[in-house]
DNA sequence: GGAAATAGGACAAGACTAGTCCGGTTTCAT
DNA sequence: ATGAAACCGGACTAGTCTTGTCCTATTTCC
């Protein structure tokens, strides 16, 4: 289904919360935020956020403090921790055809096969989208107002017609911004509430 | 795991073929090969690679010929077909949380959460590299000559250690791009060759 | 010593993937 | 007509992945 798991949208969103809680886990050692607070802050099961955490622990990205008043806080500062990072974590490399990484040189398709290398451009360009995204970029207050991240050039006469359901603006607006402008400008405050679902 | 299924690899594969093969399809209604014919050369099992072809069919990517000498041909320019409508056949909708498209405005965790706006850009960003690159240019002769897709800003001071395997110098390579040029220009030939794999 | 918290292994239900199997239909060539 | 070649499409399966749950430690504070 080309998605994220749950496992990694729980990473992101237990990483970001504790990069806003920073305040409350300065210096001295105390911690940002339980497991319990976290879960029922953003209705995940608790036991299953838990595993989430400690896997965060072992890849270095949260220190735990264990006992009573116990919990969470960032290993590293938020900007230095990006989304390909935490989402490699859970759902393992990030690749478009296996063929990208599954062998040692023996693709049985490869010899006739050029789909690889145009694909494999559209797969650094994911890459580097989700590398140039921090958890401090997802704590600040109003994402939309971020620096742009990408420009993306449509290529003159290639097709441009995209229909997903209600992303369908999302794309006309990437489409927009080849024209207009980066990404996130050149939008009018009801075109943004457009785009907010949830 | 987040890369696409062998469905959405194989239609991939299939279209890309069959644009190469117009030759044999034009005007007059031949087909530009079998499925048979496909399979073999691609290594791909024939029942599976059917199955394929017929969901392509049914939703107005190729036509069919049946009978014998019967096979399959493009129904529409390889230039109006982009691989994120052929993905999106197979692997469904393309969503990076679920969030995005599951439910009608009833997040049990929205309230308080902002990863998503920051990821639903980054989403809308792989959408428009998805939907960028045509069946055409995937059958052009040299992929890498091809004009720029995408140019990525990396934010000054944004984490950029990124460490996957092979695909470290791709992610280099990207930010090299936003210093110094677009996507697939500065490239020796040597570099080329690391990322050929496949 | 008890409460609160992290640590981590085992396990299970359900969904998805990749692929097989089999019977049917259409068309062409002989 | 008849058979071969090809498309059509539903049913099924083995295996894997996802999303949890459950249970038992272990650590630390009060």
């Amino acid at each position: 289904m080309l998605k994220l798991t749950k496992r990694a949208d729980y990473g992101l969103i237990a990483l970001k919360h504790l990069a806003t809680q920073e305040r409350r886990a300065n210096g001295s050692g105390e911690v940002g935020a339980t497991t319990k607070e976290i879960a029922e802050l953003y209705r995940i099961p608790v036991p299953h956020l838990a595993k989430v955490l400690q896997k965060l622990v072992r890849e270095g990205f949260l220190r735990s403090a264990q006992g009573s008043n116990g919990g969470y806080r960032l290993a590293k500062e938020a900007s230095q921790i990006n989304a390909l990072e935490v989402i490699r974590v859970f759902d393992g490399p990030v690749i478009l055809t296996s063929c990208f990484t599954d062998h040692g040189g023996s693709c049985e398709q490869s010899e006739r096969c050029n789909v690889r290398e145009p694909l494999r451009k559209i797969h650094e360009g994911i890459l580097g989208l989700l590398a140039s995204i921090t958890i401090a970029d997802m704590a600040s207050d109003d994402p939309l107002a971020h620096q742009p991240l990408v420009k993306l050039y449509a290529k003159p006469g290639a097709a441009s017609e995209v229909h997903q359901g209600d992303s369908e603006q999302a794309i006309q607006r990437v489409h927009d911004d080849a024209v207009s402008g980066p990404l996130g400008r050149n939008l009018t405050g009801q075109r943004r509430e457009e785009l907010r679902e949830c």
